[in-house]
RNA sequence: GCGAAGGUGGCGGAACUGGCAGACGCGCUAGAUUUAGGAUCUAGUGGCCUUGCGCCGUGCGGGUUCGAAUCCCGCCCUUCGCACCA
């Protein structure tokens, strides 16, 4: 019998193809099943590893629920606004519509080959005029909810890929895409209000079934923290310093405020005599990367301002400071400083000889060195010594509630999501600026903005848009004037916040999706991607639904109610792979060689799914092996048709029905939780138990019913692990078309016991021997069995003080 | 520094609510078979020795328990995330 190879791949693709296996029945939705693979950047180069591993597993993970009976509704698409696309446009002169769209096709073809599910009727692509004309459409919907606006402030500015970025985007002080060093600029930009959304996306966490690191990093991300907003008085203005702290118990330790350098009152509080020295302070800062400034030789450096601020309770003079430790963004951008029970404080008072007075003892009233950060009693501060710190935070915040002087607070370490980006590939910001009428949004008729195709897009740290002028100058649609369109496009972090609502009714043209549609087919059941979009991605797509939630647009405040994160498979050298370490594993040569199972099925059996690990060639050999042995079992099957005899119910019999039983069990729980190694672990398990019957028992005196029972659960088992392989065996054995049609194979609960077990007998926690008895025999029975055994007499000689007995698993005799 | 996850044979990795550690596979050893094979089959494979009814073994040290990879306490190490967050 021909082995299995690519030829077998194409064979099945095609007759997949021809006979719509995959087609969605929009009319079986209730039975629906949403899985959904995390869709990817149409890059130039062939499928990876990683993709592999995702959407083939994944699609593993969808033709298991298929078999048990949802209406699997997999879609696939393409992210394909973005930057490698323009780069590569700015290097070759190749146009990103051009190459984008080749890169589609490509990728298309490859995902054909790997043999997913995908239902192309559904296919979504972001830099389609068809798609993004509803990102623009949801970006004015939250305009006109009030939750875009532009705005003014310093933003992420990164000089190599001449853009602003998100905060989300910043990693370690550089561009998440390029790795420069980013900078802080001052520019007029569009935000997003997820702030206003922080408690909620925090609270939404706890019901969802996501890996608990996940919403860690969200909850850390969002970062609440519970404290007081104060007021000082500032000396001789009429303005006041707010400053949040989480620490309200020591603010008679604060002998000293700190603004940021970007702090808006820094001008008008500092005097003529230190203006000079203020002001170059702040050009350096300015001029610092997000990278110096957060450095971690970092030293404190600040310059005083000349202003003084009033103490709002001990009413002391108290100097005012400008220094880069204290960043705008957090907070109230101004601090007070406790150089007693602050680190940083201490530090940056110790650098500039200021004093650094003690308001908190530890709790036994030890003089603990300084800084001593931990909560205490507290001490110096008026009426309220001797109060434990966390009584004084609130004492002390009511005392300054009354006077007016400050209140209870959160502050969240979320910023508002800046989506403008001076940008080529992208959706245009559909907003026109009018001389007479400001901002003004452009009507959702007049949907898309098209992106026009000849502009200049060699970014020189301005939009490329700006360079076509046909693009720019318009009328604008309030008062019919000349107008200019806004030339910044969409951070694609937008374009991809809201696409599984997009793929079940793609083709709608009058909105983006039909609520009462989509309402039915979603929340996503399960989602599959990997983890480094845990912020961005996973919290800007939960920002998304929930704002459309509240606007009525959809029905469900959660989009994702299942996530899963893929782990990341290394090269063979157990480093990542990459072109430049020469130790990328591709697929296709794999894929040539032994056919796209053998590596889909692989990549089941060699990792834990959510660790990943380093690639070994030796295991993908192991596994086509593992094939070529089922086939193998499958030919003997197909020819010798002399084990007729059905009847026969021997204890051989019953060793391979009790695997067979274990491994449907076992796989069908495996599987759920996405413990795909284990999966294979047990089809192996089955395939040896049925060479083992063979080999125990005469042809012509086998169980042929049974035989042929196991043979086809095998394959049933298989198949969604290795597709056209189980297709290809199941049409051999004459099973009807398709296999993917048969319903997943069920077990016998009371075939998962043998009819003897093994009893592992202890003395005194030791192994020391074991017995084989009737399972489910009663705990005398088992004592009696173990104490009748003479490995275990010699050791209970002196007598048993106590027994137990594990049922079906143990005796333990304590002496 | 803070937070999270994790340390199990030569390797990848198993082990349900505490109950025979090492499933399954790789590799290795011996044998069989074949003209050949990245083939197949059989047996073995945690370590140690004095080869026994033996001892020791899940990062290290304690503890709880009849019994601990699993639970508790204290360390060490690795990975990931955040990082002057006030």
């Amino acid at each position: 019998m021909e082995q299995y190879s690519v030829a077998i791949d194409r064979k099945w693709q095609r007759r997949w193809e021809d006979t719509g296996l995959y087609t969605f029945n929009p009319d079986r939705v209730d039975e629906k099943y949403y899985v959904l693979s995390m869709f990817s950047y149409p890059s130039g180069s062939r499928l990876h590893v990683g993709h592999w591993y995702n959407f083939g597993l994944t699609d593993s993970w969808a033709r298991i629920k298929r078999m048990q009976g949802y209406e699997v509704f997999q879609p696939m698409g393409f992210d394909a606004f973005g930057l490698p696309a323009e780069n590569y446009a700015i290097q070759t002169g190749i146009h990103p519509k051009e190459s984008t769209w080749a890169n589609i096709e490509t990728m298309r073809e490859q995902l054909r080959a790997m043999g997913g599910m995908f239902d192309w009727e559904y296919e979504v692509v972001t830099c389609d005029p068809d798609y993004y004309c509803w990102t623009q459409w949801l970006f004015l919907a939250l305009y006109n909810a009030g939750l875009a606006y532009r705005a003014k402030a310093p933003v992420n500015w990164c000089p190599d890929c001449q853009t602003v970025l998100a905060n989300e985007q910043v990693v370690e002080g550089t561009c998440e895409r390029c790795d420069s060093p980013v900078i802080h600029r001052s520019m007029t930009q569009w935000f997003l209000r997820i702030t206003d959304y922080a408690d909620r996306l925090l609270e939404g966490l706890d019901d969802l079934d996501w890996p608990e690191r996940t919403k860690e990093m969200q909850r850390n991300w969002i970062g609440r923290s519970e404290g007081a907003e104060i007021r000082f008085p500032v000396e001789g203005e009429a303005v006041f310093i707010d400053v949040f702290t989480t620490r309200a118990d020591t603010l008679f330790g604060a002998n000293y405020l700190v603004l940021a350098p970007e702090h808006p009152l820094v001008s008008r509080i500092t005097t003529a005599e230190y203006h000079a020295r203020v002001s170059a302070y702040i050009d350096r800062a300015a001029r610092k990367s997000e990278l110096e400034r957060t450095s971690l030789e970092r030293e404190k450096t600040g310059v005083f301002t000349g202003g003084y601020a009033e103490h709002p309770l001990s009413g002391e003079r108290i100097p005012i400071w400008v220094a880069d430790y204290v960043i705008l963004s957090y907070g109230t951008g101004a601090v007070m400083a406790v150089p007693g029970h602050d680190e940083r404080d201490h530090e940056f008072s110790t650098k500039h000889d200021l004093p650094i007075p003690r308001v908190v003892t530890s709790v036994n009233r030890d003089e603990a060195p300084l800084p001593f950060v931990d909560d205490g009693v507290l001490v110096n501060s008026g009426d309220f010594d001797g109060m434990d710190s966390a009584s004084a935070r609130e004492a002390i915040t009511a005392e300054l509630e009354t006077r007016g002087l400050g209140k209870a607070t959160v502050s969240y370490r979320l910023r508002d999501w800046l989506v403008s980006r001076q940008r080529y590939w992208g959706a245009p910001i559909p907003m026109i600026f009018c001389p007479e009428c400001g901002e003004v949004p452009v009507p959702e008729a007049d949907l898309p903005v098209e992106l026009p195709d000849v502009v200049d897009y060699a970014p020189e740290g301005r939009a490329p848009l700006e360079s076509a002028p046909e693009f720019v100058h318009t009328r604008c649609p309030e008062c019919g004037g000349d107008a200019e369109r806004d030339v910044d496009t969409l951070d694609t972090f937008v374009d991809s916040s809201w696409y599984f609502l997009r793929y079940p009714d793609n083709h709608n043209t009058d909105a983006p999706f039909s609520r009462a549609w989509i309402d039915r087919m979603l929340p996503v059941d399960q989602y599959v991607g990997g983890v480094e979009h845990a912020v961005m991605h996973l919290l800007y797509a939960r920002f998304i639904n929930m704002v459309l939630y509240d606007l009525d647009f959809v029905g469900f405040p959660e989009p994702f109610r299942a996530l899963t994160h893929q782990g990341i498979i290394l090269g063979p050298d157990g480093r990542r792979m990459s072109k430049s370490r020469g130790n990328v594993v591709s697929p296709d040569d794999y894929i040539a060689d032994h056919g796209s199972d053998v590596f889909r099925m692989y990549l089941a059996f060699g990792f834990n799914y959510v660790e990943g690990g380093a690639w070994e060639d030796e295991g993908i050999r192991a596994t086509a092996r593992f094939l070529d042995r089922v086939r193998r079992w499958v030919a003997t099957m197909a020819e010798e048709n002399t084990t007729t005899d059905a009847g026969i119910e021997g204890e051989a019999e019953a060793a391979l029905e009790y695997v067979m039983h274990q491994a449907i069990a076992r796989i069908t729980a495996d599987a759920e939780v996405f413990q795909f190694n284990t999966c294979v672990a047990r089809m192996m398990e089955l395939t040896n138990a049925l060479y083992r019957y063979a080999g125990v028992v005469d042809d012509g005196q086998r169980n042929g019913a049974l035989l042929s029972e196991a043979t086809r659960t095998l394959l049933l088992l298989m198949a969604p692990f290795a597709p056209h392989f189980a297709e290809e065996m199941w049409e051999r054995i004459g099973g009807t078309y398709s296999i993917f049609d048969q319903p997943w194979p069920t077990w016998d609960p009371d075939k998962l016991t043998l009819d003897t077990v093994e009893i592992a007998v202890q003395v005194n926690g030791k192994l020391r021997a074991t017995v084989t008895v009737p399972s489910g025999a009663t705990e005398e029975e088992v004592e009696a069995a173990a104490r009748a055994n003479e490995r275990v007499a010699g050791h209970i000689e002196d007598g048993v003080r106590r027994v137990i007995v594990v049922p079906d698993k143990l005796v333990n005799f304590v002496t």
